[in-house]
DNA sequence: TCAAAAGTGTTTCGGATACACCCATGA
DNA sequence: TCATGGGTGTATCCGAAACACTTTTGA
């Protein structure tokens, strides 16, 4: 994306390039040292934290805008996007903040805004997080210590989440938000965090196992103080096939 | 709502008055004859059918949209409705059947629109449907037996059933979509097809008194040949309370 | 050698399933 | 009186939960 220098030279590119009325917001969620995080954006202009988003292009499906706001946000294609709500309340005011970095100079981006949400999971690692060049900062936050945010963000963080956890029944986690190859600790301990509750040790792995989507490497020593946990990794045939037969995968 | 009589004046008041791009369209669920109904349009020129739907206005949240555009379609206040998913799409065509009824004549109703799905849970026989001033005819129509629908609406038909199967895990169904008082088997139809399975008789009854959401009432005759069945009504206390203790009402 | 983490198995319990008998009613 | 549908109870099974012992490793 070409930079841009100028707020009102950006304003007037987006009325002609998005559609009005409409964007997207992003919850990306990584995990990394036995905690969930979530990427937010700092402005520069005031220090408020947001979402990363972004506009709907007028001829692009919305679907596209987000893996665009992804790619531009993470480096990262191919990510797992899930559509989860629209916020469509009429004073979301999303205006205070963002006339406070410019001024007046309403048009477009001043008028009200209905938000489509959508959250992405991705492996912590491959993200090099980029601010936009509205932004100072763009870093992962401890979703269980995030700084006030602006607008509804606060609730579309939290939406996001609970549709996570509802999407649990249906599709295991951690193909996405795990590294390839992976303990079944450092599993369980995404599923503690998701859930925010404690598994048994045992009974997850026999669960686990039991859903046949798992195949065990060799071991590993690397560092890890203790006996060294197997390593296992996705079986991404068995996986599809699995979710595709509607097992349950509830905890 | 007032009668608008010319198209052209439909089209510069929707200008005017609504947000641009953006509708709402309801997948509104009726249970009747067991069997599950949708509540469908159809329009007076071309006979095309479709969603009830409608438009944002320009200070008004998308929930109350979606409330407003049910009212009118079914004479309901009050009534349970979820927003499941918004269709985004750059080429829905909305375009093509529309520019049939009234030749040309481009601007608002003319341009892309992304449209947010809701359902709604509704009971039937509370239900006079009223056909917008587009339409000839509302009526159920057995969502086995839907005629070919405009754009993505059977799209959205069937997502919006699928949210809705989806949603039977964290919510029991009936409270919206049976009478008051309502008796085991109808129940236990209503469920079934939804689900598109058969349940077992005495163990779906089991279940559904162990969630202690139902009161049991007298006796029913009524013109039923055969032994006459116990009505029952939800218990609204209970239900809610279950519901936030989030039990598992799957079958 | 010891604390801490990881591998593996057994017992137990409850909910889900399968199944059978009796009762009421109108044709 | 009988076919049909409705009310109720019991045996069984399987997955979930509870729980213990052994092994590995670095400090």
């Amino acid at each position: 994306m070409k930079k841009i220098r100028d707020f009102q030279e950006f304003v007037s590119k987006g009325e002609r390039l998005y559609l009005r009325h409409l964007s997207v917001d992003c919850v990306i969620f990584g995990f990394h040292d036995d905690s969930l995080k979530v990427l937010l954006l700092k402005w520069k202009d005031g220090g408020h934290w947001c979402l990363p988003g972004g506009f709907v292009k007028k001829n692009e499906a919305v679907d596209d805008s987000a893996t665009r706001i992804l790619k531009d946000r993470t480096g990262l294609d191919d990510i797992f996007l899930q559509q989860f709500h629209a916020f469509g309340d009429p004073f979301r005011d999303r205006n205070k903040e963002l006339l406070s970095i410019q001024g007046k100079s309403g048009k477009w981006l001043m008028e009200r805004f209905i938000t489509i949400g959508y959250y992405a999971l991705v492996e912590y690692s491959k993200v090099s997080p980029q601010p936009d060049w509205l932004s100072e900062e763009c870093k992962w936050v401890d979703i269980h210590k995030l700084p006030k945010l602006i607008y509804d963000h606060q609730d579309i963080v939290r939406k996001a989440l609970a549709e996570l956890r509802r999407s649990l029944n249906d599709h295991p986690i951690g193909y996405n938000l795990l590294p390839e190859k992976f303990t079944m600790p450092e599993l369980q301990r995404l599923y503690e965090t998701v859930l925010d509750k404690t598994l048994d040790r045992r009974n997850f792995q026999k669960k686990m196992l039991s859903l046949k989507i798992l195949e065990r490497l060799k071991e590993r020593k690397t560092g890890g103080a203790h006996k060294a946990p197997y390593l296992y990794r996705f079986d991404k045939k068995k996986y599809a096939k699995a979710v595709k037969q509607g097992l349950r995968f509830g905890f």
